[in-house]
DNA sequence: ATGGTCGGCAACCGA
């Protein structure tokens, strides 16, 4: 029995609806775990993706910013959202599923996106980038306290962080940009540490091969220059791991037609 | 060293 569990931060599932569902026709991931969705749960285009079969719909969402949401084909039995550094913000939701969902039964799913943290890497200057730190922080102390990965668990979603050398296009030249920075890197280790997640991706891609889920869009030729960054990531629990088969990363969809700057990663379990 | 682009939503904020 198989299972595939996609994420992609979307910038905005209203005006990029179309391509979610192009996705799901061309990939039929079991599960995608949307982000920045910048969209209130009374406009979330459901209907658009029930129609595909992806009937069992989970959202937390808000009017412009942020937004996270979760589609599945396979029926959960319980949902939940979380709040990290205080703030009620919509950058989690999880969703657990049951006998019924056959190859996902006893699978909990968490779907986080974290602050991406403003342009200065100091805290004291920056409040975004504070946010983030204390952000990151929590989730370690979640990890550490709830164990989320004890079980049968996946986590995946945009954590703004690219924590490791070949998850940029530059090392040095990234020291000090934000989302490569030593503190967050740090911190992000220590958040997968705290519960013992297992790093999908870079099992099934080692370094020092380069893995990038982000092009920016202010890149004249995305492609040409590939700057890009491994901001979005899979964790599972150590019980999971051996069933990991692929990890998916969605390149071709960077250049469809009005594009989000993330594109899909998709993992594929036995 | 700098500025470069998006989306939401209606002047900038967040990314």
């Amino acid at each position: 029995m198989s299972l595939a569990v996609a994420t992609w931060n979307i910038n905005s599932v209203r005006l990029r609806s179309g391509l979610v569902q192009r996705f799901l026709e061309e990939t039929r991931p079991d599960v995608l775990c949307l982000q920045e969705t910048k969209c209130p749960d009374d406009q979330f285009p459901a209907t658009d993706f029930k129609k595909l079969g992806y009937g069992h719909i989970a959202v937390s969402g808000q009017k412009g910013y942020h937004g996270v949401a979760i589609l599945s084909r396979l029926p959960f039995i319980s949902q939940d959202i979380r709040v990290f550094a205080d703030k009620t913000d919509c950058r989690h939701i999880s969703v657990t599923f049951g006998a019924e969902a056959r190859a996902a039964k006893g699978i909990t799913v968490h779907n986080f996106y974290v602050p991406a943290g403003g342009d200065v890497p100091d805290p004291e200057a920056n409040e975004k980038f504070a946010h983030k730190l204390q952000f990151l922080d929590d989730m370690r102390a979640w990890g550490a306290s709830d164990q989320p990965a004890s079980g049968k668990a996946i986590l995946v979603g945009d954590l703004n962080v690219a924590p490791l050398e070949n998850d940029v296009w530059s090392h040095k030249q990234m020291l000090d940009v934000v989302s490569h920075t030593p503190i967050e890197c740090e911190k992000l280790a220590a958040a997968i540490q705290s519960a013992d997640w297992v790093d999908a991706i870079r099992t099934l891609k080692p370094e020092p091969e380069r893995v990038f889920t982000w092009w920016s869009y202010r890149a004249a030729d995305w492609e040409a220059s590939n700057r890009g960054r491994r901001l979005d990531h899979v964790w599972v629990s150590r019980e999971l791991a051996p069933g990991l088969a692929a990890i998916d990363i969605h390149r071709a969809a960077r250049g469809w037609e009005r594009p989000s700057d993330h594109v899909p990663v998709t993992v594929r379990f036995k």
